[in-house]
DNA sequence: AAATTCAGAGAAAACGTTTTCTCATTTGAC
DNA sequence: GTCAAATGAGAAAACGTTTTCTCTGAATTT
């Protein structure tokens, strides 16, 4: 059987009786306030350090309606876009001692009412929505809720702080890029059209490449990427000398589909990508050149808010766009291996 | 500004003043023990759901010693392997009111500190040791908490309960399936020897084939996979008709390079991968038939165990391997399509 | 008719903190 | 040498529950 050593926790009473002090003594030495002795409250302290006392988040929680929990909310199986964001939550909150519950809801109401009201009960002092397009809601209402709420890469309410990338600014900076390599016809192939992003990113590719080149919308596939290249093959005229993707997927079946047909990546043909995703970005031959949404800080910014807005510190709502970067590797030539 | 509409939180104050009872009666019944009327007892159960109350999970913890929260522990900064766990862990708590810290420590031993010692403060009910492979530790000690800690996917300590997957079966399903169509020339494709699972899936893999065929020993990556088969394709003597490769990763890399050299897959030479991780596998030319390490329901095990663990049941120690399944895509032929 | 059981409900303690209040003693000012 | 102010520390209330204990009547038994 597992022994669990059945430790009694320390509490402030032991500290209390162990530094021959009342209770609420112990409690001013350890948080710095009340009037005492320096030499008592040095007692205090070392007497809890040396026994190893840790004050009950539960115990003060309760009194300080303040549980240092959030929770995170997110509707993305996959995680591609909840793990950054989620890395630069925790990673903002961390030093402040509060703790993230993740919950994964699919795209179940019941469930994510479920997780939303087990996070309530256990006083979590906001939340943080986040999901896989910013452009559709979660499947759970949570506009009435007694703590704050902060979107980040999904669909917020009203009068709500929403995080969210600059997709018209990575647009820019991808093609930006590539006319700076000296890329005069660039075609742009992307994903579905419903997706808000496409559109921006579309509109910013128009606007930077200055006429209306030709966009080709599709699904956010490999395969659509490799039917794309067939595609613009087939077809009379000039052939393009750089592509901007959509998505890294689609970037990397074009660059497969490029060297079946011998066409040399980024000799002939430069490639620009979208999303970052290492897996994809960095196992393609050659290496992707990709815009990176930088959801960390997109995730660090979303958790300093709700943190603020737990601590009643005023937040402007509306939405925030945060620019992209540009991650430089092989398929655009440009600057040598960089991983 | 973000109003929060500043409601007040129901207590259970509020539902006995409402009910017209004293603060005890509405807790027993709402509890369902004590003793007391039906109408009574039926009254309060309405006004409170009326009323909307719910209890404070704070409070409750505080008296019971459980808070209904676990952490899970992981140093998997891709998710790769977290991702299914903890949708696993987290479906199989949901429905005990539990909800789940997710705490990503990279390789920081002062940081997993830090996330431990936040966990206890909170007064989690357990912990979930998690990781990128089962022969590795996290670098925090876990051995001697108040709570119990059941290890998933990671190296336990001595006396504990630790998960894990079958990886001999894993592989005797690939190569079976392999020799079950037929192929009797069967390469072994993995990764990196220091790696348990490694070694484990070599020698099922040996047993499973009857002699010692040849087993490449490299990276966990694409452009290994690649490199198998020229240095494969390069040597004289019988090419292989069939390969099972360590990770998907390594098969893509594979079927890429045989694509390459116009050799057809399945048709000449058959493939497994091992992982089934969706965006490589399925994304494949043609999508890889895989081992699925089953890591969800590693993950539900683990979350039971613990739960278990924090309620006193007893549990015997040890490790649990559980077996694998084969998903039969199309780099072996046999079933067509599943996706 | 007195003694016993039992149903129904409330009072109070407990969980581990923080915070406000109170009290006794010392210090400083006149 | 008296009085006000400052200092050091403890008592007690509060947070929102659950649980044990106690109390009052009424029903049942002798």
């Amino acid at each position: 059987m597992v022994d669990l050593g059945s430790r009694k926790r320390i509490t402030i009473h032991d500290v209390a009786a162990a530094a021959g002090v009342s209770i609420s003594t112990a409690s001013k030495a350890l948080n710095n306030n009340g009037r005492m002795g320096d030499e008592t409250r040095e007692r205090v302290k070392r007497v809890a350090s040396d026994i190893g006392f840790r004050p009950n988040a539960l115990a003060r929680g309760l009194l300080s309606k303040r549980s240092f929990t959030i929770g995170l909310l997110t509707n993305d199986t996959y995680g591609r876009f909840t793990l950054p964001v989620m890395a630069g939550v925790s990673e903002a909150l961390v030093d402040h001692g509060v703790s993230v519950f993740l919950c994964a809801i699919e795209d179940d109401p019941a469930l994510g009412q479920n997780h939303v009201e087990a996070m309530l009960d256990k006083q979590v002092d906001g939340i943080i929505a986040t999901g896989k397009r910013i452009d559709r809601s979660l499947p759970v209402d949570l506009s009435n809720l007694p703590v704050p709420v902060v979107y980040a890469f999904t669909e917020g309410t009203r009068d709500s702080v929403t995080f969210r990338s600059d997709d018209a600014h990575g647009a820019t900076l991808a093609v930006e890029w590539l006319q700076q390599i000296g890329r005069r016809r660039i075609v742009h192939i992307t994903g579905p059209k419903d997706f808000f992003s496409v559109r921006e990113r579309a509109d910013a590719y128009c606007t930077a490449t200055g006429d209306t080149e030709p966009v080709l919308y599709g699904v956010w596939s490999e395969s659509w990427g490799h039917d794309a290249i067939d595609r613009l093959w087939k077809r009379s005229g000039d052939r393009p000398d750089a592509l901007f993707c959509g998505n890294d997927q689609i970037a990397r079946g074009a660059v497969d589909a490029l060297r079946e047909r011998g066409i040399k990546v980024p000799e002939e043909v430069a490639v620009v990508g979208f999303d970052n995703w290492e897996i994809v970005a960095a196992q393609t031959r050659p290496p992707l050149t990709t815009v990176d949404m930088e959801l960390k800080e997109l995730g660090r910014q979303a958790g300093l808010t709700v943190l603020a807005l737990a601590e009643g510190r005023p937040v402007k709502p509306g939405v925030r766009k945060l620019p992209c970067r540009l991650v430089v590797r092989q398929s655009c030539g440009g600057k040598p291996s960089e991983d």
